[in-house]
Formats: C-alpha cells, sequence, structure tokens
DNA sequence: GAGTGGTCTAGACCACTGC
DNA sequence: CAGTGGTCTAGACCACTCG
C-alpha cells in the first residue's frame, strides 16, 4: 500500500457527498484488499501502522476495521494482528452452506465433481454474472455427500474468463472447498451471496444422483455470490435433499 | 432504572468472568428492557445521561448501544436520541418473513386467521417451548396472502401463560403483524429466531388452502423464536407455496 | 519484554432534530 | 438555540501471543 497525503477534506455542512474518515479508510483498505495486496490469510499491517500511514488517531483505524470485521472481510485476534478473512478457514464453511442433520452432530462432507464444460453465456447467465451475451462461461456438476450420502446437486455457472483453467481434474484434485480453491487458485474471494429458495419435484437424474424417489420434493437453492465491490462472479442452484438435513437460517 | 454505585470489579488477569465494562452496562440496559423500563418505540436516555448514572465515559455507554443496534434491539437516529426498536416499526416486518416475488415488486400481504384453540403442550411442543408437559398453549392457525393470493399456512404454538386472552376474535380485529400484536397487547417483545427449511408435499388440507394441486412441494419453515434472555416464546410451521414468491437469504 | 488488539477516559467539534 | 447522536483525537492501561 502506497503512503496517503491527507485526504480529509471533511467539509462541513456544504459537502452532499459526506463521509466520515474512518469510511474513507475504509475504502483504502477495501482497494488494497481488492487489489490483492494482502492475500487471504495474511496479517495486514497494526492498526498503529495503518493510523501512520493515514495520518489519523488509532481509534479512526479501528473503526474502519471494526467494520470490516463485522462484514467478514477482516479476522482480528487479540495479541497477533488482523488478517484477511480466508474461506481455507473452517469456520467459514457452514457461513455459506447452510445445511445441518436433522439429528445428531455434524457429519463429514465431501465434494465429487461429475462434470465440467465450457459454453457461452445465455441472457440469463449473462445477467446474473454481469457479462456479454455469448461470453464464455464454465458449468461444473457436483454432488455433496454428508456421512457418505449424497444430499446435493450443484449446478454451478462461472464467468469463463475469471476461472481459466478450471477442468474437472483440478476440482477432483483438490480437497477443501470449492470456494477455498476459488480463492487460492483463481485469486477470486466470495464476499457475500444472495440465495433464493424454492420447493420443486426431483427430476428423474436428481433423483438417481440422490438415490430417492423421483418427484420427491426438494429444496432449490439459486445462489448468486459476489466478490468485493459487489461484483457477481458465480451463479449456481443446488438441489437439495431434506430427507436428513435441514437448511438452517437464523433471523437476527 | 435505578442508579448504580460502582460494579467495575475488573480485576486483572485473575477473573475467570473478566467482562469488560460495556458488556457490564450492556446488560444493565438489556434488563431494563426485559423488565419493560422502556416500550418498544420509546426513548431510552441520553448516552450522558447513562453515562452519568453508570459512572462511565459517554464513550462506554456508546459501545454498549452500539453492540445492541447491531442486534436490532435499539435503534439510533441522529439528533432524536436511541429508540427500542419495535415490530410496529414496518422495516422490521421482512425480518423475519423472508418472502420475497418471483418477479415484480413486494406485494400486500394480508394475514388470515383461521382457527385459535387451547392444548396442552405435548413432548414436543414442550421441550421447544421451555415448559413443561401438559402445560396450556394456544395453537393458532392462519394464512397469509400476498396480492390476494394465498401463499402460507401457518400453525403457531403459543405457550398459554404469556399469552392468555388470546382469541381468534383478537386476531381478527388487529391490524397489523402478528409480532406487532405480541409486543403491544401481550408485552412478549420476538427479537431473534431460528428457521429450519425442507421440502415437503402438500396435503390435502393444505393444498385446498393454497389453491394447489395435492403433493405439490412446499416449503416447510419450522421456526422457534426468542425474546429477551434467549426465552422460546413461539414454535411455528409455515408452508410455504412457492409458485409465484420465494424464500430470500442473505449470507453475509 | 516487545508488539498486537481491546478497553476506557476526557474533551473537542460536527451533524441532525425540534423548539 | 439546546440537546441528541456521530466523529475524531491523544493518551493510559489491560489482555493476549510469541520469542
Amino acid at each position: 500500500m502506497l503512503e496517503f497525503a491527507l485526504m480529509a477534506q471533511q467539509s462541513t455542512k456544504d459537502s452532499p457527498t459526506f463521509s466520515p474518515l474512518y469510511r474513507q479508510i475504509k475504502g483504502f483498505i477495501l482497494q488494497a484488499l481488492e487489489a490483492g495486496e494482502w492475500r487471504p490469510g495474511e496479517a495486514i499491517p497494526s492498526e498503529m501502522d495503518l493510523a501512520a500511514r493515514f495520518n489519523v488517531s488509532q481509534g479512526t483505524v479501528r473503526k474502519a476495521i471494526d467494520e470490516m470485521a463485522a462484514e467478514n472481510l477482516l479476522l482480528r485476534r487479540q495479541g497477533k494482528g488482523t488478517f484477511v478473512a480466508s474461506h481455507a478457514d473452517p469456520r467459514a464453511f457452514f457461513r455459506f452452506l447452510r445445511l445441518i442433520p436433522l439429528k445428531g452432530d455434524i457429519d463429514q462432507s465431501k465434494s465429487v465433481p461429475l462434470e465440467c464444460w465450457r459454453a457461452k453465456a445465455g441472457q440469463e447467465a449473462a445477467r446474473t454474472l454481469g457479462i456479454k451475451l455469448g461470453d464464455p462461461i464454465i458449468i461444473v456438476r457436483r454432488v455433496l455427500q454428508f456421512g457418505g450420502k449424497p444430499v446435493v446437486v450443484d449446478e454451478i455457472y462461472l464467468p469463463g474468463e475469471i476461472f481459466a483453467g478450471l477442468t474437472l481434474e483440478v476440482l477432483k484434485d483438490y480437497q477443501g472447498s470449492l470456494y477455498s480453491l476459488f480463492e487460492s487458485r483463481f485469486g477470486v474471494r466470495m464476499v457475500r451471496a444472495e440465495e433464493r429458495i424454492r420447493a420443486v419435484a426431483a427430476d428423474r437424474a436428481t433423483a438417481e444422483l440422490l438415490r430417492i424417489a423421483e418427484t420427491s420434493p426438494l429444496l432449490s437453492v439459486e445462489r448468486v455470490s459476489y466478490t468485493y465491490g459487489n461484483k457477481p462472479v458465480e451463479w449456481r442452484r443446488g438441489l437439495y435433499s431434506t430427507a436428513d438435513h435441514c437448511y438452517f437460517n437464523e433471523l437476527g
């Protein structure tokens, strides 16, 4: 990160674009994250360092970092430092997969990639991913198992430009979550997502994969994931068998 | 709220029950809310006032309130004061009902109560609501309409002790959300909830109410709602028709 | 012990609301 | 104008981690 001169044109009253100092600091840190200045898992400079660079007090930097920690962009660890959040952290796993067993403890999950092919973006994919009609996309199909049993079938649409080099072999070789792979191999960190959930009847192919009866009710979970700057980088549709699991959501 | 002497046995190091001052302040404010010292929608004392009462600095009170505002317990309004959050606030509505139309704008919703009767808590209800087996409970059935069409059938289990006096007439007479009614008439404010979502096939009765085909896939949304102090006070099961709507969830 | 984040204070000033 | 929350500062000290 480069050094900064003062930027605080705090401007009393007459500025319609007023934003407090700590938000500007937050913006700079965000930019640096976006630019990959510090990689996921790494420590960012200490609050004192940042305060010195930005010519503000520690408290102001602190407030900026507080907000980013609340948004799961950064992770504070007392006595050690502040770290860029990473999907490699196992705690991040259930932040995006809200599936828990109906009874018993959380069981081991395993991702089984089925297919991975190239295609051109149709109207819906283009609109959702913010790319142009006909732009290259990559489509992945996979099954998620819990405790050895298939529970989810996912179909995942990715912008071909960003995920160039993604193949079925890469997927099969990788241990760990998909987002962890995206982060370490493609430098794309998922920061936020929206899910739209409906109930649908299982088609034949899905029923076979999940080893359930055709027309069984399934959850259809459509997800759009965003990276820094609200940029959509993944569109997926999952079909969840809720025979032994349920989608768990906490309403704050 | 009574005045307080100093409580800050901050105790360096040797206290395993260490908690910072602002959390103790938060605890006191929480207690006062729980005791109904300030009603939903009312203002609580100013930060300066509270600081004086607790013999701490404004900043410490501020941090306590910050956390409570983040938890939607309080609502800050610059220049006016800090207010007890209320379900009467229309913004609170979609915090608990995460249903949006598949296309088009959010349409007007209407709750149509069907039945309301007394019963004794069975094993599951007793466990979920934290009451004793056989304790009185109230069961409400109702339909939620969006844009005039039935979309949700709810079956709601309430502890009879807390909601004594709830009848079908009361429900029918009340305009506004259920939680708003609970808050204003029974002094019970829902603060948090957990939902478990599964896909199920519509039974005949539900299918008729929702005007869909029997065995159509539906979302089964089981919710436990809590008031202050993590006390469960509502258990409900909703069946959502997702023909024209979907459950929307934001993953932070 | 040095360095990190975490808490707390006291005071200044700004932005917003309503009288 | 007074009163509220919102921002920013400077400094002190505590709790935690690691060498």
